[in-house]
DNA sequence: AACCGTCCCAACCGCCTCGGA
DNA sequence: CTCCGAGGCGGTTGGGACGGT
């Protein structure tokens, strides 16, 4: 028996969001900071759940989501990362802030699952016939942490990269980056499909000028949350994940990946606290990846005090 | 043109965690 | 210490879009 939904009236509205209801939630928030959810549907009369305004926020309407298709660092991020995470998506949204949880579950399941099955039964017929034909055996142990270790390496570059040229959309803070779809959110953007959803890109660009005007002139709180998600990448929402715990058991992680990442199993809040998770640390050790991981730990220090 | 199957994503549901009373 | 409620998270699903027949 689980605890009653958090709204249980009769007059909870549900489906798809409509573009007036985008811009009651975005005057909202623009004006009271994201936060207090509670009090959002009985503040701007909208017939929404408290989660349901949440979600949408986080998940849509939030300014610096990034849309549309997934850059081949950033499906190689997710593929590393849910390699050490499991399916924390929370946790890997937070290496890729332009990008939902959301979002990243969705592309995790409808391509990378598929993906990485293809691939891993290619690879498994083709060793099965030089198998066959070689009569060699199933490569070591040392052999496949060898290769892990390659992967992990390419997924600290990509890490790296990607850290990089966030940091430096960070700093000039583009327009489109604050509000995705002027485009819709289409992979193929045809001139066909942006005609089909024109009604509510337009609506949509409404909002965005809405919001274009909130970075200008934001209010103190979501300055302070909005700017430090932006600015804190790894470190402030890592440090919340790594004082939740790193990485917990139920994360489905590969034997072999376990062992590597051993260090990281037992959360111990002492040890990460005011500093990096060892995830972290490993992430950015060797590879002269140490310098921007000091850099990270001290914006990282910034944030706690 | 109509039907059908598949894909994809926004949104919902239910459980968990954490902080305050 | 216990209870309660808000927020957060991950799994799942409904339905629109699209392609094939």
């Amino acid at each position: 028996m689980g605890r009653p939904p958090c709204c249980h009236t009769a007059i909870v509205k549900k489906g798809p969001w409509t573009p007036e209801e985008d811009i009651l939630l975005v005057s909202y928030v623009q004006e009271h900071g994201p936060g207090n959810w509670r009090s959002v549907p009985t503040n701007t009369g909208l017939l929404r759940c408290s989660k349901s305004c949440r979600l949408r926020w986080t998940n849509y309407l939030r300014p610096g989501i990034k849309r549309g298709n997934f850059t081949e660092n950033e499906e190689k991020m997710i593929i590393h990362l849910q390699a050490l995470l499991g399916n924390r998506w929370a946790a890997i949204a937070s290496y890729l802030p332009q990008r939902t949880d959301n979002d990243i579950k969705n592309y995790w399941n409808t391509h990378l699952k598929k993906k990485l099955k293809k691939l891993q039964t290619g690879l498994e017929d083709t060793k099965a016939s030089s198998n066959r034909s070689n009569n060699k055996r199933v490569p070591d142990k040392g052999q496949w942490e060898k290769r892990l270790q390659t992967d992990m390496n390419m997924a600290k570059q990509a890490l790296c990269e990607a850290l990089s040229i966030d940091k430096q959309q960070c700093s000039t803070t583009h327009p489109n980056l604050l509000f995705g779809p002027s485009k819709p959110y289409q992979p193929s953007s045809s001139a066909s499909t942006s005609a089909t959803k024109s009604t509510y890109a337009s609506s949509t660009e409404n909002i965005s000028r809405l919001l274009q005007n909130w970075m200008r002139s934001p209010p103190k709180s979501s300055i302070s949350s909005v700017h430090a998600h932006d600015q804190s990448l790894l470190s402030s929402n890592s440090c919340r994940n790594s004082e939740s715990g790193s990485v917990d058991e139920k994360a489905n992680l590969t034997p072999e990946t376990s062992t590597l990442i051993q260090g990281e199993s037992k959360p111990n809040n002492e040890t990460t606290q005011g500093s990096l998770s060892l995830i972290e640390k490993w992430l950015f050790d060797d590879q002269g990846l140490v310098q921007g991981g000091e850099d990270l730990i001290s914006m990282h220090n910034q944030e706690l005090f």
